[in-house]
DNA sequence: GACATATATAGTGGAAACACTATATTGGTG
DNA sequence: CACCAATATAGTGTTTCCACTATATATGTC
């Protein structure tokens, strides 16, 4: 048997952006840009409960979005294919339009103003 | 009174991403980019139903994806923001790049393989 | 105003996401 | 094996998403 299920383009990217699409998620993600972390650096940089950061992170090793390696009690979180980081990348740059002014975020929400 | 709701980067870009999160959406979206359409079209080139294409055209036009003009008893969505097209130019890039054999599905997704 | 066309909305049921509390598992160390 | 630290999972209630059917609204034309 073996069947290989055909996936289209529409099909891997919506996964993806909806699996980033939760700010928490967005932010361990960026975090993780910067090279893998355990858990526990990770809940802290981000200041999550336990029990919610290792949620958001298996569902995002669920989505592929994740890969872990274990190193002892401690579990490492990384980033797992190139199509993440270029993404990531992506909004980086985006943000940086944003940061210089290009964009305004009023373009993209009405009746809210940027912090940070 | 007035109040002026403050919102990161995360949070907007989470939003977005969400509301792209959807493979139909994702389509309409791209089919936006060579300019603005009237649901009718939309609705034949994607291939949904009347309701359901609405639906999703009213949901991107709420989380700011979307804009919509009206002209007699046609109504046309466009792309609302710069943020969503710079997105939409980095998925055609990332596209690109899976079509040219630099990425792989099977990265991303294990047990699949790309179609169209 | 009657009617047709284009589009939106209401109602509904099921599935998934979300946040939270409590508990379990896994690996290391004495 | 007992115990501790790190992480995962179960259980629960709430909210949101999703697809679908049926109905309503808006605009243009006669």
């Amino acid at each position: 048997m073996n069947e290989v299920k055909h996936i289209s383009f529409f099909e891997v990217a919506s996964k993806v952006l909806k699996a980033l699409g939760h700010p928490e998620r967005l932010r361990i993600v960026e975090y993780l840009q910067a090279g893998e972390q355990n858990v526990g650096n990770i809940q802290q940089e981000i200041g999550l409960s336990q029990p919610i950061t290792s949620q958001h992170l298996r569902y995002m090793q669920r989505h592929n979005i994740l890969t872990s390696r274990r190193e002892g009690t401690r579990l490492y979180y990384f980033l797992a294919s190139d199509l993440i980081r270029k993404l990531l990348d992506c909004m980086h740059s985006c943000k940086v339009s944003l940061d210089s002014g290009d964009m305004q975020v009023g373009d993209i929400f009405p009746e809210t103003k940027r912090s940070i």
